[in-house]
DNA sequence: TCGATATTGAAAACGGATTTCAAAATACAG
DNA sequence: CTGTATTTTGAAATCCGTTTTCAATATCGA
């Protein structure tokens, strides 16, 4: 038993919910697939092999996941919300290509600081950030230049 | 006339669309005002003025306005879409308070170079970015407290 | 095992964004 | 000025991802 499934069944015991079979097949699926999907895709995904499994247990079954810190929830602006198994407590931030759809990580400390620095002299409190970078991904510009 | 209205002006003639009355009345609405106001907001507001201008043309106008450089369009996760006067190329990002609503904005120069160095490290072409973060502003904190 | 409680899946409801469409307004050539 | 092609308008309908409802089912501690 690894890591990700201890902290999801501590908290189904925290808060008093129960350990269904679904939620235990949605997760190991969750966490064998390392994509930002949406929702749907997941599900459709999820579906080949679970038929029986709905859409409202998936979807209700992600938000369990991001509320106890298992997924990160994103939104690119596309309209869909996203999920992204959430490794340890590693942050990063996103490069969002509107080109292709791709989406590169990356990490970069010094920003992270700036941010800090920016709260700071607000009297601000943070409780989350997003930073994306919308563009187009090596591949889409040499695309596009042809 | 100032510097704004002209932008739009030209901007219809060159996607040859028509300089309307609803058009007009709507700009300089959205121009005197300088929150962050969700189409929904702007609408209810315009009305007291102009009850007989529609939502759909209130929607559709400030689309435009962020077609053509006068509106910065942002989602703040809270499910609308905001809009708010785009000054000049300034540009700036936003703290959102989470418990009273509350937008601080700030630049920093440092953080939007970095941003560039990411991007050149991933030979990504960025288009437009994102940064937000979110907590809580110094007077919910203080609140808070109690 | 029993029974209180939580969960499930299908379908409905929700809510903001967008589109439809017929009537009205605009632009512009003549 | 017209006349006319084209665009715009406002109300209502539609879209579409998200969330909720609800009756049937499953879980789990006593
Ligand atoms: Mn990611
Ligand atoms: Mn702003
Ligand atoms: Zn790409
Ligand atoms: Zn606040």
């Amino acid at each position: 038993m690894k890591k990700q499934e201890e902290l999801f069944l501590e908290f189904l015991a925290r808060k008093r919910l129960k350990n269904t079979s679904q939620r235990m097949i949605i997760l190991k699926a969750f966490l064998r697939q390392n994509s930002h999907l949406s929702t749907e895709d997941f599900y459709l995904q999820l579906r080949k092999k679970h038929p029986g499994i709905g859409y409202a247990t998936v979807h209700r079954t992600l938000k369990l996941f991001a509320e106890c810190g298992i997924a990160a929830e994103h939104n690119f602006g596309d309209g869909q919300m996203r999920f992204e198994v959430c490794h340890d407590n590693e942050h990063h931030d996103h490069l969002v290509c509107t080109g292709c759809g791709r989406i590169i990580e990356f990490e970069n400390q010094q920003i992270e600081q700036l941010q800090l620095d920016v709260a700071r002299t607000h009297k601000f409190f943070i409780k989350s950030h997003r930073l994306e970078l919308y563009g187009l991904c090596s591949d889409c510009v040499a695309t596009e230049q042809q």
